[in-house]
DNA sequence: CGCAAACTACTAAGGGCTTAGTTTCAAATC
DNA sequence: GATTTGAAACTAAGCCCTTAGTAGTTTGCG
């Protein structure tokens, strides 16, 4: 009977930082401190020890994972990009519009510029659910 | 020329309980602090004091306004829910889905239970907006 | 007018987030 | 093997959020 594998209910938002660190891993796949430090912009200039200091509390919260190698340690994503993705999409419905999905999108085709093919896009979305339910 | 009035760039967003009190603001209209402790849930026992914090902050962050009445005062939203409902769209799509709207969609539709009816909303909505761009 | 009730302002404590310095530890090099 | 180096752990300060108590003020009523 398969249970299906659902053990995050809603655990909490990642704070800013967190989610802008997060965005690094998810692209880079397995990263050092060093590495992540590298791919902040410019002008965001934050200190070695605060960006190590990011990732341990994310690896305490079960978000990523490390593993040593050599001098230092090589983090990698446990909860992926999508699953993050899923969890800030129905927290938003939830909190927000009142767990109704259509308000939703009834807002953002109303508050956010969409380009054409953001709208084909959406269509085609839409046709692919449809067809298969 | 007419200024378009646009003044919140980027506010930041509600916190829990703030937003648990402005659903409340925003469907009574015009409240006292007795009325959102009436209108909270039986299990969610706030203190009148606490209540009475949160309406403070909130008209401090300029959310809503306040005017005497009798003993008391009387809070209303300043902040539209629209405007809120905009600006938190805006938000998701600009900190966890790198500025594209069609793939906070694409999640949403697969991430979430939508119903039928749903699926038509949905279409309806797309229709309309594309009709006349 | 004076008192009781209601309401607000002030204050505070606990916890989490952000940022980063200091210290400690491990590794590489000589 | 000892020294240098670079990274991680510990620690901390500042700020905000949540919750609520206390004290003080206003108001309505007798």
């Amino acid at each position: 009977m398969t249970r299906k594998p659902e053990p995050e209910v809603a655990p909490r938002p990642l704070t800013p930082v967190e989610l802008e660190l997060m965005h690094i891993v998810w692209r880079l796949g397995e990263v050092s401190v060093a590495d992540v430090l590298a791919a902040l912009p410019p002008e965001r200039a934050l200190a070695y020890t605060s960006v190590s200091t990011v990732l341990r509390i994310l690896e305490q919260k079960g978000v990523v994972h490390s593993r040593k190698q050599g001098r230092g340690h090589l983090y990698s994503a446990v909860l992926p990009r999508d699953a993050y993705e899923a969890q800030s999409v129905r927290h938003l419905v939830e909190t927000v519009f009142d767990g109704t999905p259509s308000a939703l999108v009834a807002r953002l085709v109303e508050a956010v510029p969409l380009s054409a093919s953001d709208m084909d896009q959406l269509r085609k979305l839409l046709d692919a659910k449809g067809r298969k339910p």
